[in-house]
RNA sequence: CGGGGCGUGGCGCAGCCUGGUAGCGCGCUUGUUUUGGGUACAAGAGGCCCCCGGUUCGAAUCCGGGCGCCCCGACCA
């Protein structure tokens, strides 16, 4: 993509409403845009993160055995109200009427719908298990939205539902989910940390969040540093890899026990502040009971699905990357979910030889580099390009491109490399 | 939902107390200049001063009501 061309809308100052560091860098890095309190537009290489966020989340979904379907976001009361939860979940929901006075509500979370469409569908034992999710917007009319994408009150959502026909079924649904979640994290390039959970709103009995840590995170964190050595990548089988994750210690400020904290040896323990960015949950028959949803077993008698429900905050993980990957200079993001791969900076728009040098990179490069072609300064394209963040910046100017050399700078490390055009492009493709 | 604060060109702010020509920096446009870390100069464009009502000869400014947004707390993917 041409920068002259694109909406990427950066800032050099930062809008008053914005106090912490990720909201901030994604309005100056021109990702979002506030449209009301808690709602946000995701311009051009917001979407691009959060699309890079979902293609990672589908991948290890659809290797965990999730089949991906689409259900809306705006769902009837009376599905709602099968379950008592039309009544239970208080202001939280946003409530719609329609112009025959039908009360219909924006979904803040799928639970219902998803078990009334199996309902219908699926009667059989010979049909279960199935796990079925979906990426899409929710809404909770949060008291009071804050942190930019954090805490929005319309926010993307992966939320997946397991049904399974007994405990020991639904049990490995929710070791293998808790699984594909930790190689979700680890390849889009952070640290998350599982952590026992209350049941929440959801309900149920079963329960973890995931946290990422983050020196601005919401909630204390407190985990034995055996988490660090673990490679869910490398996970000998999900039983044994369940097994490590929850016989390690950690836990969040509200569920710390001092008690097992101090058993942990001093040089192991390690504190921080965290952000959930994920929660699994196994619930049992809560809503195939009270929605009546039931398969004929293989004696025909009826049996209630065993379920759980797998959530990954897509729009709030983009903001959570930021908080833990930025230094004063803007964001630094991991390759996996940058917008672009690597940014072309030509620092003299006009001379012949610069010119050749990027385009030449960029039609090699693609879509998933961002050619800074715009008539500025060296010093403004530098500085946009650290705060856009992209992990390679490949510079090439006058001095250079004489004899065929190029920049190329790490946006992590700050390392440069004097290179060859094609020795540059080979290292910010491999 | 309790407490606090703020709404003035795109962004950051001053002006309001003490009513009288709407201002500054950044950004934007044009020209010159500069050319490897947000260059300098010059000339421009751009405002229902959040909305409604009141007081007044006169309101960005004073008064009343509304709306919006932010921060702290309780609550939450």
């Amino acid at each position: 993509m041409r920068l002259s061309q694109s909406l990427i809308p950066t800032l050099k100052e930062t809008p008053a409403d914005a106090q912490i560091a990720s909201h901030r860098l994604m309005l100056r890095a021109g990702l979002v845009r506030q449209m009301a309190s808690g709602i946000y537009a995701w311009l051009p290489a917001g979407l691009r993160v959060l699309n890079k966020i979902s293609a990672i989340v589908r991948e290890e979904q659809a290797a965990a055995g999730a089949q991906e379907l689409l259900m809306p976001t705006i769902q009837s009361a009376d599905l709602w109200r099968e379950s008592g939860r039309y009544e239970a979940y208080g202001k939280e929901m946003l409530r719609i009427t329609d112009r025959h006075e039908r009360d219909l509500l924006y979904g803040p979370t799928n639970e219902e719908m998803i078990t009334a469409i199996m309902r219908e569908s699926v009667k059989s034992y010979r049909e279960l298990p199935q796990n079925l999710y979906h990426i899409q917007w929710k809404f909770r009319d949060e008291v009071r939205p804050r942190f930019g994408v954090l805490r929005g009150r319309e926010f993307l959502m992966k939320d997946g539902y397991g049904f399974d026909l007994d405990y020991a079924g639904a049990l490995l649904t929710y070791k293998k989910m808790m699984l594909a979640y930790m190689r979700t994290f680890q390849r889009i390039g952070i640290t998350a940390i599982p952590m026992r959970a209350d049941t929440g709103q959801i309900g149920g009995d079963l329960s973890h969040e995931f946290h990422i840590l983050a020196p601005t995170g919401e909630s204390g964190v407190f985990y034995d540093a055996a988490f660090e050595a673990g490679d869910p990548s490398a996970a000998a089988s999900v039983e044994a890899f369940y097994e490590q994750m929850t016989t390690i210690y950690a836990a969040t400020d509200e569920k710390h026990d001092l008690a097992a904290w101090e058993k942990i040896p001093a040089e192991r323990k390690r504190e921080g502040r965290g952000i959930e960015v994920g929660q699994i949950f196994y619930f049992g028959k809560k809503y195939s009971e009270s929605m009546n949803f039931t398969v004929t077993g293989q004696d025909g008698t009826k049996i209630f699905p065993e379920m759980g429900s797998y959530g990954i905050g897509v729009s709030r993980l983009a903001g959570a990357i930021i908080e833990a990957c930025h230094d004063e200079a803007g964001i630094i993001w991991p390759d996996a979910i940058a917008p672009f791969r690597a940014a072309i900076l030509n620092l003299r728009q006009g001379d012949a030889a610069t010119d050749k040098i990027c385009g030449d990179l960029h039609e090699k490069l693609g879509q998933d580099c961002l050619y800074d072609d715009r008539e500025e300064r060296a010093g403004a394209k530098f500085a946009e390009a650290d705060l856009m963040g992209h992990p390679w910046q490949i510079i090439a100017g006058p001095r250079g491109a004489a004899n065929g050399q190029v920049e190329l700078k790490r946006r992590a490390t700050g390392e440069r490399f004097e290179l060859s055009v094609a020795d540059a492009l080979a290292k910010v493709l491999s």
